[in-house]
DNA sequence: GTCTATAGAGGGATAGAC
DNA sequence: GTCTATCCCTCTATAGAC
């Protein structure tokens, strides 16, 4: 934790989160990290390097420290709670928002794109473990595609965050209707055996 | 369209599509612009200013572009549809990219944070319209909160379209998955009266 | 309204002492 | 590995000629 590259890593994300992608420098990140300016280029060569490295350390560590918790869903209810936890965190943590500009980044500089690909599928692959668990024995199950779905759940959240610091009250009544949504779901997933033979052979066709 | 300020707001969004949010400055605006940089102090204060205007520009032609388009929709395959046309038309025009692009660059320059909440504002109304017209004979139609849903729509829009940028094969699977999700919807949307009613009372608890 | 020129700050990256 | 000092570039913004 006391290493160089350690405070590298710590103060780029402290710069990403305090000035976005369009405001980090090398310059910003050794403030930040409270080391040397010269040390980015010895340690990691290029800032786009170090922007690699801490968007990987990232991930890493957020996935790990949401990985029991994430292991612990059972129904749609819980995993929309974990969400929730995780969007209340993400105003003193920022893990999301740091992805978010990463992306926003990389879409211009094809240097970030791999590292952000790479953080993002970390985070896929756990939901996708999720939604696998949770369609398993539900009426859509054969239907939905874990993969896709957990894709598209990841692509909405980093989009929720982004709302969230332009119009947060907006972004609030988004948030408020995915759980109504949600609530919907869970319906369809409670159905008697009656009921979901019937949805599931209107689903076929 | 050949005034100097029409050049700087068409300059400034093709200078946010190439060199993205971290890239614009007042030089590469007038160079995209075929302008002297100077003029962009000129006729606008700012570099951030300008960003404001052509925030909004943008936002204005493109949601009139759609709105007879929109106006057209009557389910939700057809806002898909849209929705699939919009993506695809993305890759030449770039208006969410550039949207995107602003949300980002808002997370930390305040003074961007009201321009673009405003252009997000006009899509989210659009969307909304659309969303309570097919919402309305829907046994979801008093469950779902148009405003919500239309936030949250355009929310996952943005999202994905970040995606595209650094993963487009899982974008693509990201979007497949919501079209067999609102395949889904449609079975809902299409049942008869008696399982209407079931499901109405079920939803009511 | 448009141009050139430039001030003054901040940027990436390197050389070389320690 | 870490530091200072520096090169050279780009940035915003302004002054002043046309």
């Amino acid at each position: 934790m006391t290493g160089t590259r350690a405070k590298l890593i710590t103060g780029t994300l402290a710069a990403i989160r305090e000035h976005g992608i369009a405001g980090v420098s090398a310059r910003s990140i050794a403030a930040a990290a409270g080391v040397n300016q010269a040390l980015i280029f010895y340690h990691y060569g290029t800032v786009d390097e170090l922007l690699a490295a801490a968007c990987h350390a990232s991930a890493i560590a957020c996935v790990e420290l949401y990985r029991d918790r994430f292991a612990g869903v059972r129904t749609l209810r819980e995993l929309l709670d974990v969400g929730r936890e995780l969007h209340e965190r993400e105003k003193t943590d920022g893990n999301v928002t740091v992805l978010a500009q990463l992306m926003a980044g990389a879409q211009n500089d094809k240097k970030l794109a791999a590292p952000t690909a790479a953080a993002l599928a970390l985070w896929t692959d756990e939901i996708e473990g999720i939604l696998r668990r949770l369609l398993h024995n539900s009426p859509l199950g054969d239907l939905a595609d874990p993969a896709g779905l957990a894709n598209a759940v990841s692509a909405a959240f980093i989009g929720l965050e982004l709302y969230e610091g332009v119009d947060p009250h907006r972004a609030g009544s988004a948030f408020a209707a995915l759980e109504q949504l949600a609530g919907l779901a869970e319906v369809v997933d409670d159905l008697g055996p009656i009921a979901r033979r019937a949805l599931r052979s209107r689903l076929r066709r």
